[in-house]
DNA sequence: AACTGATTGAAACGCCTGTTTGAATCGGGC
DNA sequence: GCCCGATTCAAACAGGCGTTTCAATCAGTT
């Protein structure tokens, strides 16, 4: 064998898949990225359906190693939910090729799930949202599960629309001014947001409020004052 | 002319353009809905991108009447932004067939920008983000630009992130979970949410706070109880 | 050196795509 | 009736796709 063509098949493939789909992929362009024959993807994988599912479990065991590299299991809460906003808008936004790629097979996942979707879901998603979960249940004990889904889905909701809507919010509000939602901006602001919708940090904005906008509180608003 | 194949071609094309997408849909599967011939299209359109083109220019003039249909600008700015929220919400999970379709369409658009995707900022997206940019500016005077970019995208996410991500949601928190969130849930969570966010509302559930949780409430938050 | 099984390479197959072609059809003015 | 422009139709074209085929090549064994 000439080196392993099969693993230089992978990575063409990861590369490929992630930039523009499995439909939009083309086995041609694959194997030419890889400087090796067409055959050869069938050769080594059967055809291109599996070879796209071999790219996403190859993916997934990639992306869990660092799946617990935040977790301050002892600090407060509310410092662990900034810290998994930071590290997920840092995901989504960042730069690292190996990561970039991966993020971007599992949002193509989420958006026209195919057949292999499932398997990503138990073992790649899956993990994350209970991740979320459980410290969105430390922050609020009272929610049950109902709440606690779309408290998750909130954020995340949150935090992917920088991804899917990026070409059309760049066109809304100009190109600077996007330019100026930089993940640190994006992280804190999502993080504040959040705690500040749980009751946990005060209010996003110095509210110098116009005093007759405000409702009363709820009766936990007064317990904790 | 044997009853307007032109009006039928672009009924048809909205609704397989909705349905796979700009580059899933084919010219003969419209030809065929449309109950006219392969070369129809060409003929009434010039290619299929023409045809695209005018499909998202028919579906923004059709969904522009509705655009103020929610707006009781006497009202609370709390309950503007509730009913922009709900309406919101109603048209990405709504069943009525027209609105669907070209909410399909837009949001096939913020995904892959095609040529056509400046018009339907301009035209469509623009005025419905200014519209809640303008709310949400009543809401929190003291914000500047770029935090009123931010909430919006805050907002828009939390909804949108139930269209975009269905399918990886239902398998996440398996199928009569999903179900129970349906639309008046939904609006309820994420209008409470964001109000809770901004200071105006109290927090979306009962901190019966462990206490030590809570970071001592801003300025406004003391007034209010 | 000769054989063998695994791998690679170039070419072709069959299918589906958007587009074009040229003949057939229709409705209305002379 | 006849013609003419507009419209429809069946058929074909050119190109890209996933897949298959089969001969050529290579590494290791005998």
């Amino acid at each position: 064998m000439e080196f392993d063509t099969k693993k230089r098949l992978l990575a063409a493939a990861s590369e490929e898949f992630a930039e523009k789909g499995f439909e939009g992929a083309t086995v041609r362009s694959i194997s030419y990225r890889a400087g090796t024959n067409l055959a050869a993807v069938n050769y080594h994988f059967g055809d291109k359906t599996k070879l796209y599912e071999e790219v996403l479990l190859e993916a997934h065991r990639c992306e869990s190693f660092d799946l617990d590299e935040e977790t301050h299991a002892d600090a407060h809460p509310a410092e662990r939910l900034r810290a998994y906003i930071r590290g997920f808008v840092f995901g989504v936004f960042g730069t690292d090729a190996h990561r970039n790629r991966h993020r971007a097979l599992m949002l193509r996942e989420m958006l026209e799930p195919t057949s292999a979707s499932d398997l990503l879901v138990r073992e790649a998603i899956g993990p994350r949202f209970a991740r979320l979960r459980s410290i969105l249940h430390e922050l609020t004990p009272a929610a049950d599960d109902q709440r606690l889904h779309a408290l998750v889905f909130s954020i995340v909701g949150q935090i992917l629309h920088y991804k899917f809507a990026r070409a059309i919010s760049e066109r809304l509000i100009g190109a600077e001014a996007y330019a100026r939602l930089d993940v640190d901006y994006i992280s804190d602001h999502i993080a504040r947001f959040t705690l500040a919708a749980l009751g946990v940090e005060p209010p996003i904005v110095a509210t110098e409020t116009p005093d007759d906008l405000l409702i009363p509180a709820g009766p936990s608003a007064e317990e904790s004052s």
